[in-house]
DNA sequence: CCCGCCAAAATGTCCGTACATTTGGACTAT
DNA sequence: ATAGTCCAAATGTACGGACATTTTGGCGGG
C-alpha cells in the first residue's frame, strides 16, 4: 500500500511569506502548513511533496524548509524517513481529553460549581526569580494571582498564577472572585488559549496549605504545572497547581508508541 | 551578575569523535555535552563557550555544532539567547515521563537503564477483589506481576500489574527480572498493545514502599493508573504505579478545548 | 554622574553545496 | 513466479558563507 501525494502544490499560498516580517520564514511556513493539515489539504496518512520540491515552491531554500518540518516533526504532525517522504500522522482524537480546559470548565462538566478565593493579587515585572519559562520575557509586565478553588463550596487546590499582561493592560482591576480568568481574558480582550502543556507531580501540604485546603499538613497534594500558550504560540501564563489527592485525578489516554 | 564561563575546553574530548560512526556527529557531541552537564564540568546557570569555539574544540562545522546545541535546547538542559550566550539551566531532578511508552523504553529514550526487580510473579483468576475494569473478565487467568522498578539502578517506581493470560499462555514462565512486559509480549506472541489510558493522582509512602523506594515514610508519591489495550480495543492489563515524587513527573501537551 | 551612542560578541536566520543512507520499485536472471 | 541486483528518489548529515538581531559593556559628551 503506497500513499499517494495528495498535497496540490497550489494549495501553498506563497503570498503569505513575508521575508521582511519579524518572524523567520521556516515559522511562517511551519504554520502555513499546520493551516493545511488542519483543513484537510494534507489528509492523514497522505505523503507530503518532498523537501526540495516544497522549498521551490514557498522559494526558500532547502535548509529553511527543513527547519520548517522538523518543527512539525518534534510536533507529532508529520513523520519523515530517508528514502520513504514525510507521511502527515493520524491526528489524535482530542475529543477524549477532556480535562484540558479551564478550572471552572472543568468543574461545569461535571456538573459542580467553580468558586474563587483570592489570596493575593497584585501587578509585578517578571525577574530573574521567575520560572525559568519566563526567562525570555525579563522585564515584562505581569499580574500575580494566586486563588483558592473550591467545587460547590469545598475546597480543592491552591493555583499561583503568573500572568503576561502585555495584551490585557490593566488586567488587574478584574475580580477574580467573580469570573474566571479565561472568562474575563476572552471576553475583555478577545484573548483564546490555544495550547496547554501540563507537567504533573506530587507533594505533600504544609501548614498553610493545609489550613487552606481543610487538610492535615502532610497529606497529598498533586502538583500541576500549567504553561498556556495564544493563537501564535506566543507564550502567555504559567500556574502551578496544588489540589487535593482525594479530590483529583487526572485522565488521558494515548496511543502506543511503539 | 554575570555568569563566567566555567566551561573548561581542555575537558571536551575530541578523541571521542568517530567520523565514521554510524551515529552521526552531533549527537555524539550531544552526548558528550551531556555528560560534562552531568558531570559538573559545565554547572547549573554557567555560560557555555560560544558557539564558534566549541565548533573548533570539536573540530566540526558551526552548523553541525548548532545542530547538536539545539537537541540540548529542545530537550531544556541549556537555554539559548541572541547576544547573550548558551546557559546551562538548573536541572530538575526529577525525571520527565510521557506515558505512551512502556518504562523499558522511556528510560531508554533518556539515556537511562531500565531495570526491574520481581517482587512477586504469579498466576490466578479474576476475582470479586479484583479492580473494577475486570468486572467483565471475572473468572478468566490472569498474571500478577509486581515489580520495583530502576533507572540507572535508582528505584524509580513500584509497578503493580495484573496481565489478562487469554492471548498469552505460559507468561509466567519467563523472567521479568531481565525481560521488559512488553518486550516480551512482543517477541514470543507478537501482541502489541496499541493504546494506554492513565487516571494520574498522589499519595503518600507506607513503611513498605518506603523501604523499597528507599524514601522516608509520608513522602509525596505519584500515583498513576493504567489501563492498556490491544490492537481491537480490547482490554488487556492494569497496572498500578507509584512513583517517587522527586524523580518522577508526568509531561504533556494538547489544544485547548474552547 | 548619567545618559546615549556605538562597537563587539553571540546567537538567529538563510542561502548554497556535496555526499551518505535508506527505501521501494523496477528489472534481470534463474 | 521468485529471488537478487541495481537504480532513482527522498531524507539525513555535514560543510561552507553571509548577514540580521540581540545583548552587554565601554566610551564620551553633556
Amino acid at each position: 500500500m503506497t500513499s499517494a501525494v495528495h498535497l496540490e502544490l497550489s494549495d501553498i499560498r506563497v503570498a503569505v511569506l513575508d521575508p521582511d516580517s519579524p518572524v523567520p520564514l521556516y515559522h511562517q511556513i511551519e504554520e502555513d502548513l499546520r493551516r493545511l493539515i488542519k483543513e484537510g489539504a494534507a489528509p492523514s496518512d497522505s505523503l507530503l511533496p518532498p523537501e526540495i520540491v516544497l522549498s521551490q515552491a514557498y522559494n526558500v531554500g532547502r535548509h529553511t524548509m527543513r527547519m520548517a518540518l522538523a518543527r512539525l516533526a518534534a510536533d507529532g504532525l508529520i513523520t519523515r524517513r530517508a528514502g520513504r517522504g514525510t507521511i502527515v500522522k493520524r491526528q489524535p482524537d482530542r475529543t477524549r481529553f477532556l480535562l484540558d480546559r479551564s478550572f471552572t470548565r472543568q468543574m461545569a462538566d461535571m456538573g459542580r460549581t467553580a468558586r474563587a478565593r483570592v489570596l493575593e493579587q497584585r501587578t509585578g515585572t517578571i525577574d530573574e526569580n521567575s520560572p525559568d519559562v519566563f526567562a525570555v520575557h525579563l522585564g515584562s509586565p505581569c499580574l500575580v494571582l494566586n486563588r483558592l478553588r473550591f467545587g460547590d463550596d469545598e475546597p480543592v487546590g491552591i493555583q499561583y498564577s503568573t500572568i503576561l499582561t502585555e495584551h490585557c493592560p490593566d488586567l488587574e482591576k478584574y475580580d477574580f472572585n467573580q469570573s474566571g480568568l479565561y472568562d474575563v481574558l476572552a471576553r475583555e480582550y478577545r484573548l483564546t488559549v490555544k495550547e496547554i502543556q501540563h507537567t504533573i507531580t506530587a507533594t505533600v501540604a504544609d501548614a498553610e496549605q493545609a489550613e487552606l485546603l481543610q487538610i492535615a499538613v502532610g497529606d497529598p497534594l498533586v502538583v500541576v504545572r500549567t504553561t498556556t500558550f495564544l493563537d501564535n504560540d506566543q507564550f502567555f501564563e504559567y500556574t502551578t497547581s496544588l489540589y487535593r489527592a482525594d479530590k483529583y485525578e487526572y485522565s488521558t489516554r494515548h496511543t502506543y508508541a511503539a
